[in-house]
DNA sequence: AGTAAAATGATACAACATATCATTTTTGCT
DNA sequence: AGCAAAAATGATATGTTGTATCATTTTACT
């Protein structure tokens, strides 16, 4: 079985526990963005479905389909970029903390991290000063990946 | 002298400093951002020049005059929120650090903080374990501001 | 089978942004 | 002052992301 294969079967399983339907529309704009492994716009997933699977979805639709897999934390958007990308702790059993996301400016290859759970509370306590209260931070951070820095132009 | 005049006396001196004219329209784009003491999108930043200064301005124009702005650093994106805001420092003489924004998710209200070196510096270590490296750290945090906390909904 | 709920489709449009070419304004030079 | 080059701005079209709304289809359940 492939790795979009076994990982899908976890998104199966985990939706069914939540007691909700990975349909086959969803489950192909889940496997699109497996499969291209990367962050895709809505649009392009629209292009992808269609080349890759035949499956002709209105943006509407992938709209809707983006949101759900959201709900389940299968997929994240990521807000800087105006790009969805598929959650990459979908087989981890555990609960999984907060997404931090590097996008590279150069190349747009972004890669999840997780950040030191003391880090975050210091970024927490400089924002407490300032009068906000941050929520749920998912931070996104423009950067420059190795492999840019390396052939840099 | 009003205060948003003593700033666009510093930014033109500023300008003046970098070899660079702040004409009128960009005068008035700038003076709109600080009047309204919010961040604003390009086309509401169209209206607001109309209906203040009786400028119409083509949305055209005004992007290219906020991408000046931004390189004076007069003027900050905000990415997360496809708004602009006007610097909160253009008064200072010393060069300002990267500019960190807190962001209501409730009433859109932003604010400007600055975040500990030492914070930012952690992060940066992260970063860099993951194989990226962090240039110009701007963050943009989606958080809850106190009012909206209080009066919550 | 019949009905309610969930999912999807179709259509229109809003908001943000850029590409491109034309025109106007300013600058710097002689 | 007069002129050419550069800078700024205008005009027009279009691209990209996203939502509103109402219709239709599919699924689950009795």
């Amino acid at each position: 079985m492939s790795k979009v294969q076994t990982i899908i079967k976890h998104a199966e399983k985990s939706c069914s526990e939540n007691g909700v339907r990975l349909t086959n529309k969803r489950k192909q704009v889940l496997t699109g963005l497996l499969q291209s492994g990367k962050a895709m716009s809505a649009y392009e997933l629209v292009d992808y479905c269609k080349n890759e699977f035949g499956e002709t979805l209105p943006p509407m639709s992938v709209y809707r389909i983006l949101d759900f897999l959201q709900e389940e934390h299968l997929v994240h958007k990521l807000n800087l970029a105006n790009k969805y990308i598929a959650c990459s702790h979908i087989t981890c059993e555990h609960d999984h903390g907060v997404p931090q996301f590097l996008i590279c400016r150069n190349c747009q290859h972004v890669e999840e991290i997780t950040i030191k759970r003391s880090t975050i509370n210091a970024l927490k306590k400089n924002v407490k000063e300032a009068g906000f209260h941050l929520t749920s931070p998912q931070l996104e951070m423009h950067c420059l990946c190795n492999s840019c820095m390396t052939n840099n132009s």
